[in-house]
DNA sequence: GTCTATAGGACGATAGAC
DNA sequence: GTCTATCGTCCTATAGAC
């Protein structure tokens, strides 16, 4: 039997699959993670209820994440960075300007509605002592970058007075996308997007904003 | 010394006063309860952490509530009942019609950001397994038709058109103060009424509303 | 990376003496 | 209505064998 590629030279891919195989772990820990947090409410996960969710003992929890907070951030950090994607995918579908804020906008709801356990985390603040890490904040940041970006095309192509992408127009813009999103996750989870009492209304909010900020004239 | 008053006749003072100091002490805790949801969360209030701050044996918290969730439904109800009051409050100030409505959200909204902590209970889902009493829930449904009743009134006066008080109309306004106040409560809480980045959208939140329901042309 | 064992608590709630 | 005592349960996290 020659020597199975341990020491300097091991090689490539048994690290690799190593690596591999506990990303697959953490993110069935994760998964888990939601299905609980759907059933015991946000602040209800304990690494308890993971490991007999997971069939292993408690102790082993902690090879993965160093603690309960951790999973928390994780979550939050993999949350916000679907729901940046979410948005970017959607401006991409849609021409520059308003039409990509309305389908950004859109697309960041549509994924927040069927992901309301993760949406909970983070836009409210449920978890008693947790506060997410800088490095998972950082998506949030860029989705208002994305935004303000957006609005400025729209401002550019004489859709939105400049305005609309103050800090004042971003404030109510974000006061209306997220007003939609709390009103349904308080109200109304179990609709969905294209059926919820709120979820509904994101046309008509936009076309508020629009009004709100209507273009100077020429 | 005469008979202190027990017995048949023992007469009405008695009672009162045993009432009364027991009313004293439930208040007591209420307000000690919402300290501890300040400082840990709205989900981090324990029986015993309440029996720590009151200086008392976490059982003889229960001679006055029944467990912990019946703690979170009184602060739930009183919680409503306030807002329900200074909703009251600001529109006997002002006009009748959309003066009335934006004066009572405005009273309202300064109430629930001087409140934080019983604002998070009131509009979002924090405590898991925690659900009002209908009871406890009843003044949220009167704020509604509070406001409905004003915007009928402004919509009889022209002040804007009547599928403002539809039940549209009752979800967009919706959204716009609980998106005002979420997002306040998520991101600026520490900033006071008058000058938070959210707080100080509410007059132009309510010119949009109007805006989005003109009177009809007469 | 899995386990057993366990430290070391905190918690909600009840029983029963006074 | 206060207490002591306690039940039974849950928890986070660590130590150390394998």
């Amino acid at each position: 039997m020659p020597e199975s590629g341990r020491g300097p030279g091991q090689g490539t891919r048994g690290p690799d699959r190593r690596a591999r195989r506990r990303e697959e772990t953490r993110a069935q820990i994760l998964d888990l993670a939601v299905a609980i947090m759907t059933d015991e409410g946000v602040a209800g996960l304990s690494m308890a209820s993971l490991a007999r969710a997971l069939s292993i003992q408690p102790p082993s929890l902690y090879k993965y994440f160093p603690s309960r907070m951790a999973v928390y951030d994780e979550l939050f950090r993999q949350g916000q960075l679907a729901n940046l994607e979410a948005l970017r995918s959607g401006m991409r579908g849609a021409a520059p300007g308003m039409d990509a804020v309305a389908a950004g906008m859109e697309a960041a709801g549509r994924w927040a509605v069927s992901h309301p356990v993760l949406a909970q985390l983070l836009f409210w603040r449920p978890v008693p002592g947790f506060q997410p890490t800088a490095d998972a904040f950082a998506p949030a940041l860029e989705i208002v970058d994305q935004l303000r970006r957006a609005l400025r095309d729209a401002a550019a192509a004489g859709q939105v007075h400049p305005d609309a992408a103050s800090d004042q127009g971003m404030a109510v813009l974000s006061t209306l996308h997220f007003g939609m999103l709390s009103q349904h996750l308080a109200n109304d989870v179990g609709s969905d997007w294209d059926h919820g009492r709120y979820t509904r209304l994101h046309h008509q909010l936009i076309a508020m904003f629009v009004s709100a900020y209507p273009p100077a004239a020429r």
